[in-house]
RNA sequence: UCCGCGGUAGCUCAGUGGUAGAGCAAUCGACUGUUAAUCGAUCGGUCGUAGGUUCGAAUCCUACCCGCGGAGCCA
């Protein structure tokens, strides 16, 4: 008698011919009166098992076609190439092993909305679509540390728990330690920059907190974030760097996730033009670009656009909802039903869109130098560039008290986000930090923070002071980004945002 | 905080003042190559909550709660 083989859905290629065993879930259940089919799930990936009704399986076939969805179960049987299984091999199954019998699991194969898998996030992330985004989040964190790792940067773990309330209190988590009130850590940079004074090139990375009441598809309250802070660099230097990195991200996943990609209908094309160099835009001039011709014509053709799809849209909901109601076979009446209803939802953003796009085309061209980059400016600009863009030199009066006075325009400081293209917005905000103490003083005073909490700040600046920069990127937004996906929620194990908690 | 949309079966949704509906899921049965299988049957309801209008309310009115999308702010 042989030992079977214990192995995983990913390693089969290894074993075609041989009987092995699988352990995992009942993906998906699918049966006749006499042969049954189990897509396993376990964990590496989807495996086929057949059943088919004989001698050999007699006594085990009643309780196969009964297995529940997410039913937890070993399979053994002989591995076969087949081009209609998932993943090209399937399993001729002689053997089960019932684990664990499941039934009524809740999220089945069929739609569900955004709040009922949100509730059952402890399940959801078992779909495939989650699979693929979380493995990619795991190998964009991996390359995170790497990166740092690999270019001498050392790792300085900054604290939760931070006593200074200053800069944007209304976003802060407030907490009681022993009786006095302290806040979750925003941003590990001031104690970074502290670090980089010892050790030259650091960084830091964790969960960072922000109370801030924003639903968006671009917020959380926890969200992870890498900050990298280097002595003696200028601020063309960090923005070298964080080009660099990003590239390196993007070349990591694409070199171990392009199944991955695909599978969440990203374009492989559109990632790998992320190339350098990227695009460098002064503020001025992205103010320029807001208020020139360029935006207004992309602005133009958009709502053009967006409204003769709106009236294919209504077309088609209009016959979809023929189909829905008139003769033939039910599933094709579900089908179009379930058409229906999502263009009826693509027609309802839509409608917002063209609705908000004069709106946007006045913030634009009306922009006025020395106000912030809104949300929708943005996504004009980066939607202008096919390759990410940095926007540098804000004016003083909308960015941090931290951030470096330019010598040459003392209106602007020597500041950066990067905007990810086609839309996606902010991933990366950084800048040269002040170094001068009479300046850094100025600032404080100037924003009117309680000087006793930055004390140790400012000492850095009269002990050995050198120009020093950094940025902070944030993980969620930049898997989402690369995902393709329109919202930060999935990119995260257990999101938290504003009034949601569980699980 | 503001604006818009929504809350009906476990899930996704129809239902504009007159008997509470469909598909899926679940349960039972048929079917040897299925890919959201198919076919037949069964089961399934505090119509978000509270009040009001009415002979009669899922439907109209008021308040509140919850969710989604957007704005502001941000990574």
């Amino acid at each position: 008698m042989t030992t079977n083989i214990q192995t995983a859905v990913n390693q089969l290629a290894e074993h075609v011919g041989q009987v092995v065993t699988l352990r995992g879930w009942v993906y998906k259940m699918r049966s006749s009166g006499k042969i049954a089919f189990i897509i396993l799930r376990d964990g590496t990936g989807l495996c086929q098992c057949v059943f088919e009704k004989n001698e050999q399986t007699e006594s085990i076939f009643g309780d196969v076609k009964k297995l529940g969805q997410e039913s937890a179960v070993e399979v053994t049987g002989e591995v076969n190439k087949e081009e209609r299984s998932v993943g090209g091999y399937e399993l001729k199954a002689t053997q089960v092993k019932i684990v664990h019998g499941t039934q009524d699991y809740p999220i089945t194969p069929k739609p569900h909305g955004i709040d009922f898998l949100m509730k059952h996030r402890h399940l959801w992330f078992r779909s495939q679509r989650q699979w693929h985004i979380l493995r990619i989040r795991a190998t964009v964190v991996d390359q995170i540390r790497r990166y740092y790792n690999d270019n001498g940067y050392v790792l300085i773990d900054t604290p939760i728990f931070a006593p200074a309330a200053g800069e944007g209190a209304q976003t802060l988590f407030k907490v009681d330690y022993f009786g006095d009130p302290v806040y979750l850590a925003q941003t590990g940079q001031l104690y970074v920059e502290s670090a980089c004074m010892a050790h030259g090139k650091v960084y830091c990375f964790g969960p960072t907190f922000r109370a801030e009441k924003s639903k968006t598809r671009r917020h959380l309250t926890e969200f992870w974030m890498v900050e990298p802070e280097i002595a003696y660099a200028s601020l063309s230097e960090v923005i070298d760097v964080a080009e660099d990195f990003i590239c390196s991200i993007v070349k990591r996943v694409l070199h171990d996730h392009r199944d991955d990609l695909v599978e969440l209908g990203r374009s492989l094309e559109d990632v790998e033009a992320i190339t350098k160099p990227f695009v460098r835009l002064t503020y001025s001039e992205a103010a320029e670009l807001l208020r020139g011709p360029k935006a207004k014509e992309l602005l133009e053709n958009d709502l053009k656009q967006k409204t003769s799809r709106i009236a294919d849209l209504e077309k088609e909901i209009v016959e979809l909802e023929e189909t829905a109601k008139g003769g033939g076979k039910q599933w094709q009446k579900d089908k179009a039903a379930a058409q229906a209803i999502d263009s009826r939802e693509e027609l309802a953003e839509l409608q917002e869109q063209v609705t908000n796009i004069p709106h946007h085309m006045r913030l634009a061209a009306e922009f006025e130098w020395g106000s912030d980059l809104g949300g929708s400016d943005e996504t004009i600009i980066s939607r202008l560039h096919d390759r990410p863009t940095f926007v540098t030199h804000y004016p003083k009066g909308c960015k941090a008290f931290y951030m470096r006075e330019d010598r040459g325009d003392e209106r602007v400081v020597e500041n950066f986000d990067l905007l990810a293209p086609q839309g996606f917005g902010e991933i990366i905000g950084g800048s040269a930090r002040e170094e001068d103490l009479d300046r850094l003083l100025a600032r404080i005073e100037e924003e009117k923070l309680p000087l006793e909490d930055y004390e140790w700040y400012v000492d850095l600046r009269r002990y050995g002071s050198v120009p020093h920069g950094g940025f902070g990127l944030g993980v969620e937004r930049t898997v989402a980004w690369i995902c393709g996906l329109k919202h930060i929620r999935e990119t995260i194990p257990f999101p938290r945002m504003m009034g949601k908690v569980y699980p």
